[in-house]
DNA sequence: TCTGGGGTCCTCGGGCCG
DNA sequence: TCTGCGGCCCGAGGACCC
């Protein structure tokens, strides 16, 4: 979701230069408050800010109204307030955004087949295929957004450019309810006045970094050794930052998005102290963690936890299983030994619960022969639903929903259908 | 003013191994 | 036998993004 504040917008004639501009980002503008608009007519025009209700919650959203104020995204709502005394404050409605979601992303897949989605509300676009369907990268951009306005009633903002690094640049400057169009030959013209915390992974801490170097804008990182760089941000940041500055982005329009982890965390209304609740929490979120595992079919490679103190500080701790598991209860024994070594001499505002390292079964299916380690998998589900259903009930069927779903690979040593 | 919840990626230090 | 070294993996922590 944008950052800004919706002044100062940049946008494109209509007549822009268009060439070379093949890859659109597409961001929703103020997606919940906006749907929350779109429910409710009667908060138009107003400054609406999205967040839970609970004493430490911060904002999700809000909208352009509020944001005038300054009121920004993870922000405390106790904080938005004071800026904006008469702000509205929405819970929100996770469904109701996820449902849209779907139907803005349908929109884009409408068009190309080539969409990446980056989050809930912002997509990346490669249109290079589709120019001879629908036109140039501009006529492209203006025909999505008035599809989108037509089909879901809400607004978005486009940036188009040779690269996903100054398409986004683009459409967060066009914010709200724009197109910003960098032709691929203007794209040094765009990129030198820019803030370096306009660049894509400058958070505060490497705008500081830099600063404090005296490098403010694109136009001074060109004039950076990239050694300099380097030093300041780390090997990895400096050289990305070297790069993206000369706008060079590698990267491509990905349409395939492999999950890393999945993990729940809570922050307590209040600190707490008592072991007791404590570890029931971290048990729920583990079941909660292993019940998503399941649904998607993976396994935990890791189990990880994470603690943060009343003073904020905040301790992570992670142990990778001897036996991948999607089982709630061996997740949760995990947690809980890696909670039980934690000196905790503070009282805790939240813990979370992740799972890493993940795996399809049937990705691990097919090593399941190379060795004593992985055969003893086979024997452990078996174990575990033989002491579930009874050693005599288990077939094929059981096993796999023991597993959580997935399939299994056809092996002499599995059980058949037929009871064991 | 008092800091959510979902993630990804990077760095650094330590241990292990050849 | 001891030591140094590079490569690799693991775990912890932090920055960043939406």
């Amino acid at each position: 979701m944008g950052r800004g504040d919706g002044r100062n917008r940049l946008v494109s004639p209509d007549d822009a230069d268009d060439t070379g501009a093949d890859i659109l980002h597409v961001d929703m503008d103020a997606f919940y408050a906006a749907v929350e608009v779109l429910d409710d007519p009667t908060l138009a025009g107003k400054p609406i800010i999205i967040g839970a209700p609970e004493s430490r919650s911060v904002v999700s959203s809000a909208s352009y109204e509020a944001r005038a104020f300054g009121v920004r995204a993870a922000m405390p709502v106790g904080q938005a307030l004071r800026l904006c005394p008469q702000a509205i404050v929405v819970p929100p409605h996770f469904d109701r955004y996820v449902a849209l979601s779907r139907e803005v992303m349908r929109v884009f897949h409408d068009i190309t087949p080539l969409v990446e989605p980056l989050s809930i509300d912002e997509a990346f676009l490669d249109v290079r295929g589709v120019r001879r369907l629908w036109g140039s990268p501009g006529t492209i951009a203006r025909m999505l957004r008035a599809r989108v306005r037509d089909q879901t009633g809400l607004t978005c903002s486009v940036g188009a450019a040779a690269t996903k690094h100054v398409a986004k640049m683009a459409s967060t400057l066009s914010k709200p309810d724009g197109l910003l169009i960098v032709a691929e030959a203007d794209t040094a013209a765009f990129l030198a006045p820019r803030s370096v915390r306009a660049l894509w992974g400058v958070g505060p801490k490497a705008a500081e970094a830099l600063e404090s170097r005296g490098i403010h804008t694109v136009s001074d990182v060109l004039e950076t050794p990239q050694a300099v760089l380097e030093r300041a941000l780390g090997a990895a940041m400096g050289e990305r930052v070297w790069n993206l500055a000369r706008g060079r982005d590698a990267r491509e329009v990905s349409t395939t998005r492999v999950e890393k982890s999945v993990g729940h965390e809570e922050t307590f209304h209040t600190d707490i102290s008592d072991p007791a609740v404590l570890r029931s929490e971290l048990r729920r979120l583990a079941d909660r963690v292993a019940a998503r595992l399941r649904a998607a079919s993976w396994e935990a490679g890791a189990v990880a936890i994470k603690v943060r103190f009343a003073d904020f500080s905040t301790v992570s701790r992670s142990r990778t299983l001897a036996e991948p598991s999607s089982v709630g209860q061996r997740l949760g024994e995990v947690a809980l030994e890696l909670f039980d070594a934690i000196d905790r001499r503070l009282p805790i505002r939240l813990v979370g619960v992740r799972a890493e390292k993940l795996r399809t079964f049937a990705e691990s299916a097919p090593a399941l022969w190379d060795d004593d380690g992985e055969w003893r998998r086979v024997e452990s589900a078996l174990d575990t639903a033989a002491a579930r259903f009874g050693r005599g009930a288990i077939t094929r069927a059981t096993l796999i929903s023991e597993r959580g779903g997935g399939t299994l690979p056809s092996n002499p040593l599995l059980p058949s259908d037929d009871p064991r």
